[in-house]
Parts: structure tokens; sequence; C-alpha cells
DNA sequence: GCAAAAGTGTTATCGCTACACCCATGC
DNA sequence: GCATGGGTGTAGCGATAACACTTTTGC
């Protein structure tokens, strides 16, 4: 590639935005919103939801800006992914890109925008997209495959209150095996982070299971990574 | 803080470098290296070495051309840490900071270069660094202690070969916890990455060590993150 | 009653920790 | 021989996996 003398590298900051939705036969799987690049280079091409950095906005902000007017939703969870800079990106130009992944509300993301240059689709079956976003979109499916065992991601697609067979479908559809009920209860209350509302899920034809809400208050935030100060979100 | 319009945001890459080398009472603990900032903004504090990231280099080869000038060595181990892009990092201008974190091996990095505007510092006992280097070396010195689990990170500190004594040694200034020696022996002859080299240390006053060499050759990087390749795994 | 999922109990197994003990060397 | 760390054996403990079993609902 050839780069015009003086050219600054330019900053991007695109986001990896995953949420549980079905599939055509009905099973939940998880879904990536994609949106249709309108200009050169690599016009018509889909891509990771995105945009150049602006001057006064934080990382994080621009990626949860992104991820707002790309999905109208609000992310559970953002957390940075990784940076790509190699040289040759981007055709022309040197962008360097700051990724960020992020986990938004299943039942919500069902009612999420769409239009002509927003498309939502299956994450193990991406189509070809633009520069390298699909090593990208490899790369956050592998993280968020070996860090759902950290617990308050899997809460992530669930809204405030579930129940023990929702939470652990939700370790199901992401981790891509079965596990057993039993001991999935167990080794979930066993970690404390889950509250009895006093609530039962009726209407289904078995015993109506206890809905639970996720601890939010207290110093939960043991796992994740210190930081000093706060976090993006739970 | 106040931006002129239009001006652009400044992307730099700083490298944090660990290496073990004996502390003022003889046992060895995590060093790392500092530049004194020559101009301002500022100028004369000490900070992470690094700078602004040219249009042609790809970020891993600028923090490892950064950790070269600064150390005159080759690191055994680096990665990319994380991007850190807050508005007011640093007066005046916009910077966003990709940094890499590195480990060096121990026996040449006690004669690295040194100068009137480098210096290495104990790693837990940093002075006060300029914009937020402070947080950052202790986020990396996070890193550096959870991750050491993963193995290889320990090899990164020693030559070629080493006896399961140094080894040991490593994990234990790293975690700064004694470790049983038999129990630390099986650990790592289990997991199938040291190879015996046939040879012994002599010379001291007790039955002379095996000395192993590490598995590079075969598909031993399974630990390390994918990036599309092979497995997700761990 | 029947089906289905919630929820409980029990056992086997694996991995890790602690610690006792033997081995080979320099002096 | 003695001291010192290299190296081996093994019992206990805690976490997990497997799976049998009981409970409570809708129909």
């Amino acid at each position: 590639m050839t780069l015009r003398d003086g050219a600054p590298v330019r900053l991007a900051v695109s986001t990896v935005i995953f949420a549980l939705r079905p599939d055509h036969a009905g099973h939940p799987v998880l879904w990536t919103p994609l949106v249709r690049r309108t200009r050169e280079p690599q016009r018509g091409l889909w891509a990771l939801p995105g945009g150049w950095l602006p001057p006064n906005e934080a990382l994080e902000a621009a990626a949860a800006r992104t991820l707002r007017s790309t999905t109208g939703l609000a992310p559970n969870y953002l957390e940075q992914l990784y940076t790509f800079g190699e040289v040759d990106r981007s055709p022309d130009e040197r962008v360097v890109s700051v990724v960020y992944w992020a986990l938004v509300q299943s039942d919500e993301a069902a009612q999420a925008t769409v239009g002509p240059n927003v498309r939502w689709v299956p994450a193990d079956t991406m189509p070809e997209l633009a520069f390298d976003h699909n090593r990208i979109v490899e790369y956050a499916l592998w993280r968020l495959r070996t860090k759902v065992e950290y617990a308050e991601l899997a809460h992530a697609f669930l809204g405030a209150t579930f129940t023990l067979a929702e939470l652990r479908e939700v370790y199901e559809i992401v981790l891509q095996r079965r596990l057993d009920p039993a001991n999935f209860r167990r080794t979930m209350l066993a970690s404390g982070r889950l509250l009895e509302t006093g609530e039962r899920a009726s209407g289904a034809p078995h015993r109506p299971p206890k809905i639970y809400r996720y601890e939010t208050t207290t110093a939960a935030a043991q796992t994740r990574e210190p930081f000093m100060r706060e976090r993006p979100a739970s």
C-alpha cells in the first residue's frame, strides 16, 4: 500500500454486538447486527457498526453511541476487545480500529431497529465482511465463549429477572453444549450472586420456577478486572 | 480541556516492560524501565517508553521497536494490554495510547542500556509517572499476575534452558507466594510443554537438577489466543 | 392420572494441597 | 558423615459430573 506523505493515522471505533434471537427453526442463537457501507472503500459490503473517533468523545462512549444508533438499545455489557492496527487493513488509508464487544438484552433486541442498511445475522454464519471484520467477529466470539464462565456475562442477555432455566439456556447457547440442570442450579446458587424475588413464573404445565434477580448492589464485581474505578456496565 | 477545532486525535504506542532483577537485598523482583520526558507536557517526569505511531508501522512492531531502543533487548513475550482513550489523559492534546506489555530475559536485562534518561525501577514501588501511566502499570501488573498461570509467561523471563527450581522461582516472584516444589514439578511436567535436555546442573551441594527446555515446535500455543486459526479452547 | 420441568440427594471421580520421605551431590 | 535441595509417594479435601429420585403444576 502507498501512503501519502504526512497522512495521519486515522482512529476508528467499532463494536461487535451480540444478542440471542431465534434462528429459522425457532432455536435461539447468537446474532450480530451489521451495517452496509454506503461509501468507498468497500462500498456495499456489510461491516461492523462504528465510525471515526470524535476528538471529544471517550473510546467507550463512542462504542456505546454507535451501538445505540445501530440497534436503538443500551448495552448491558460493554468491554474493549482489542485494537487492530496492521498497516494494510484498509486500502488507501492507515486506519487503526479500537474494537469493543457488547451484549444486549434479547427480548429488546427482537424489536431493534432495522432498515435497508442494518441487518442482523447469526454470528456463526457471517457473510463476507469489509476489511478484516470477519476476523474480528471470530475473535469476539472466542472471547465471549471463554469468558462466559465469569457469570455476569450470561445475565447481560437477560432482563432484570429470570428463571434458572432461562439462565441455563443462555449458557447452553453460548457454550454450545448441554448442561446438567441440577448441577447448574447448585453452581449458580453457590456463587451467591442470585437473589430470589419471591415470585414464581406460572402458566407452564409443570411446577412453577422461582424468579431470580441478579446481585448488583454489593461487592459483586470481584471477577472483573480491577481498573481502579468504575466499569462500563455489568 | 480545550481542543483546537479540527485537531486530530493522536495515536501513541507505549510498552510496559518487565524483567526480573535483584533488589537491594539481592532477592529478585519485577523491574520496569522508564524514560524521562524531555519535552512538554510533563517534561522531566518519568514515563513508559513509547512514541507516536508511524504511519507505516504496525502496532506491535512499534512496541517492539520502542522496547529495543529503551532496553537494547528483544522481547520474549509481547502482547497488547489495553487501549487508553479518555478525553483528558493529556493536557492540550487528545491522545489515545495503545499499550503493550512485554517480558524480557532476566540475565540479559541485567546488562541493559541505561543512561540519564532511562532508569529501571521495581514495579511495585513506582514513582509518580506522567499522565495516567501509574494506572497503566498497575493494570499491567494485574494482568501479569493473573495470566502467569498460562505458563509460557514464566518461561519468557528465563533463557532457553532452565531447571524446575528456576522456573518455580519465577512463579513465586510474580505471584508473591511460595509454591510447593513437589506439586509444582508435577503440574509443570503434566503440562507436557517441558522437554528434558538430558543435561544436569552441577556445582551445588545437593543433587544436580535436570535442565529443561521449553516446547516451542509443535502445537504448543494452545493457551494463547486464537486469532482465527485453530481452536478456541481452554 | 399423566407429562414435564422444578428442585433435592447421593455417589464417583478428578485435581489440587499438604506433607512425609528417599536420593544425590559438595564439603 | 552432614546439610541441602532434587525428586517421589500418598492421603485428604473440595469441586464437579452423573444420575436417581421427589415435587408441583396444567391439562
